[in-house]
DNA sequence: GTGAAAGCGCTAACAT
DNA sequence: ATGTTAGCGCTTTCAC
C-alpha cells in the first residue's frame, strides 16, 4: 500500500557508503565520523526514512512489547490501571498489547497465546472471573515468560504481584459503618473463586469480630457482577438479613445494591448505609454520592511496569516478589449517619 | 530468558529434510507427502515448536497487526466498541494494539508514530477531544497507510469512516423531550470542534424549529467532558435559561448535569426532564433512570474493522465510503413526563 | 572510521 | 514431493 518504504539500504547506496556505516551512523555509534553521521540523518530526514522494527526486532530477536491482559476496560480500575501502564511503557520504550478477557477463562487463554505468537516478551495480568484453573499461567510461568500479576491474583500462582491491602481496606470500610452506629451489615462479594473478593470479606469479618459482633455467613451475598445478579442478590439480603449497612466489594455492585435499596424505598444512608471499593469518578455524582475506597490506581500501573520490565531486562530469572499498595477510604454521603 | 527457542532448522535437522519440506508441512500445504506432513507435525508438538512471527512478518512483510486509537477506554462506548474491534479483528487473524489519547492531541501524534514504528497495517481511529489540527491524519493518508475513522471524526478527513446518525438521533431525543410537554429546551454539549457534538446540535436545532420553536444559541453550553466543568456549566444553564428539559450530548454529561439538577433540589423529569446519549448500562441504576440514545456498538467494532481489513488485503487504494449506522432511543424515567 | 559478510527464522521462487 | 537458493531489513562480528 506504502509508496516506497525507505531503507537503510537506500540511504547507503545515495551517500555511497555501506550499509553497515549507515546503520551505525543511524544509531548513533561513536564510532562513526561526524562528517558522514550528519550527512546520513540528514537524508534519512529527507528521505523520511523509518527504520523497519519488524527487521531490527529479527536481527535482535527482542519486540520491545508487552502484553497486558485485564477482565474488562469498561471496568474504570482496569482503564486507568492500563493508563499508567501504558504510560510507562512507553517512557522505557516498549509497547503495549492489551486484551480483554471479558471475565472469561477461555478466553483468557487464546488472549495469551495470541499474544505469544505476537512475540511479547512479557505479561501483565489481572485474572479473569472465571479462571479457576491457573495451568495456563503456570505453563508461562514454567517456559520463564516474565509476568506480573495485578489486582487479581491467585494463591496458587507464585508469580510478582502488585496488589492492595483487600483485607485491610474491607476492615477500615466496614469498621467505618460500625463506627456509623451500622449493626447489622451485609456484604455483597463477588465469585468465592476471586481472591480480592474473598480477601475482603475477610477484613469485613475482622472487623464485625473486633467490635463484638458474630460473623455469619449467612450475611454474605455472592454475585457475579452482573447488574441483574447483583439486584437480584441485593433483594435477597434485604428480606433475609434486612441490613442497616452494606460493604460491597466493587463500585459496580454497589451501584446496583443502591438501586434495589432505592426500589425498595429505603433510603441511603438512613436506613441502610452502603460503602464499596474503587472510587471510580461517578461516585460523587451518585445520590447520594457513594463512600468508597481508592486505589492508588496510577501508582499499580508503574509499579508493575517496573516489575516486569525488571524480568525483562534481567539475564537470570529473579525472585518472587509482591508488592503490597496503600489502600484509602473516601467517605461521602452514603455511609455518613452522623 | 526462555530454555531454547525450536525453529524449523531443528525439525528439518532432526528429520533429516530440508526447511522448506519443514515449513510447507507446517503450513499444511498441499504437495506435501502425507507421511512427512505427519512426521513434521509430530515432532513439531513434541519439541513445542512456536513459529517466529517475527521472522515471518519480516519475510512477508506484513505485520497482521492494527493499531486502534481511542480517547479514553474508560468511555463505556469506546470499551465496547474495543471489544467487537477485538473481536473481529481476532477472527480475521489480525492482532489489535490499543492506545488511548487521553483526548489529548500530542499524544494522538505519539500515538500514531509509535503505532507506525510497530509497523501495524492499519490504523482505526476515533479523534481526540484536543484534536483540532488534522495534518497528522493527512500524513497517515498520504502514505496511504490503511485508515478508518469512527465515532469521532471530522468533515475535512477525507477518510473512510463509521459514524452514526448524530443529527437524526439528536432530533429524535429532542422531539421526544417536546412531545413531553417540554418548551425551554438547553443543549449541553462537548467542545465546539467535536463534530459528533456540533452535529447533534443540529438534530436539536431542526427538531426545535419543527415545532416551532426558536432556536438560541444561549441555550448552547459548551463542555469539555469534564465532571467539575459539566457541572459548573449546568448550573449556569439553570441561571440563565431554567429549562424543564435538557439534551446532554453524552450520559457521562448527562451524570454530572443531573448531579447539579438534583443540587439544586430540581426534580427529574417533573421540573427538568433529560435525555443524552450513549446508552451506558449505568443508565438503568441511576434515580431516576436516564433516557439515553443507543449506539449500535458491536455492530460499529465490526464494521471497522472489516472496511479496515478491505483495504489492508486490497492491492489498490479503495475509495472512500462512509457508513452511516441507525440509533435508537431508549425512553426511561428521566424524560417520561407523561 | 568503514566495509564485507554472516545471520536472525522464515517464505518463496526456481529447480529437480 | 522435496531441496536449493535468495531474500525480508537490520545488527553484528571480524577485518582492514
Amino acid at each position: 500500500m506504502k509508496g516506497t518504504p525507505v531503507t537503510i539500504k537506500d540511504i547507503a547506496k545515495a551517500l555511497n557508503i555501506s550499509i553497515s556505516t549507515v546503520s551505525r551512523a543511524l544509531r548513533g555509534m561513536p564510532e562513526i565520523h561526524e562528517s558522514t553521521r550528519t550527512a546520513v540523518i540528514k537524508l534519512a530526514e529527507e528521505l523520511d526514512y523509518q527504520p523497519n522494527q519488524l527487521a531490527k526486532n529479527l536481527a535482535k530477536s527482542r519486540t520491545k512489547t508487552i502484553g497486558v491482559i485485564v477482565p474488562n476496560l469498561s471496568y474504570y480500575f482496569f482503564s486507568a490501571a492500563l493508563n499508567s501502564i501504558e504510560e510507562a511503557a512507553m517512557q522505557a520504550g516498549y509497547s503495549v498489547m492489551v486484551c480483554q478477557s471479558n471475565e472469561s477463562y477461555l478466553r483468557e487463554v487464546t488472549n495469551i497465546q495470541n499474544l505469544l505468537r505476537g512475540q511479547v516478551e512479557g505479561f501483565i495480568i489481572s485474572l479473569a472471573r472465571d479462571t479457576n484453573d491457573y495451568s495456563h499461567i503456570h505453563k508461562l510461568m514454567r517456559k520463564e515468560v516474565p509476568l506480573v500479576l495485578f489486582d487479581r491474583y491467585a494463591d496458587e500462582i507464585e508469580a510478582t504481584k502488585v496488589i492492595v491491602n483487600n483485607k485491610e481496606a474491607a476492615f477500615k470500610a466496614t469498621e467505618h459503618l460500625l463506627e456509623n452506629g451500622c449493626k447489622k451489615i451485609g456484604f455483597l462479594a463477588g465469585p468465592p473463586n476471586l481472591l480480592i473478593s474473598t480477601q475482603r470479606l475477610m477484613g469485613y469479618k475482622e472487623a464485625l469480630e473486633k467490635h463484638g459482633i458474630a460473623f455469619s455467613n449467612t450475611n454474605v451475598f455472592h454475585t457475579d457482577f452482573t447488574q441483574d445478579n447483583t439486584v437480584i442478590k441485593t433483594l435477597e439480603m434485604m428480606s433475609t438479613l434486612n441490613p442497616d449497612g452494606i460493604v460491597a466489594v466493587s463500585d459496580r455492585i454497589a451501584f446496583s445494591a443502591m438501586f434495589a435499596l432505592k426500589q425498595k424505598g429505603l433510603r441511603i444512608p438512613e436506613d441502610v448505609a452502603v460503602v464499596s471499593f474503587n472510587n471510580e469518578p461517578i461516585c460523587t455524582l451518585l445520590s447520594p454520592t457513594l463512600s468508597s475506597v481508592s486505589q492508588p490506581v496510577q501508582e499499580m500501573g508503574t509499579e508493575v511496569v517496573r516489575l516486569l520490565l525488571r524480568q525483562i531486562e534481567n539475564e537470570h530469572k529473579l525472585p518472587v516478589e509482591t508488592k503490597i499498595l496503600e489502600t484509602n477510604l473516601i467517605v461521602r454521603e452514603s455511609s455518613a449517619r452522623k
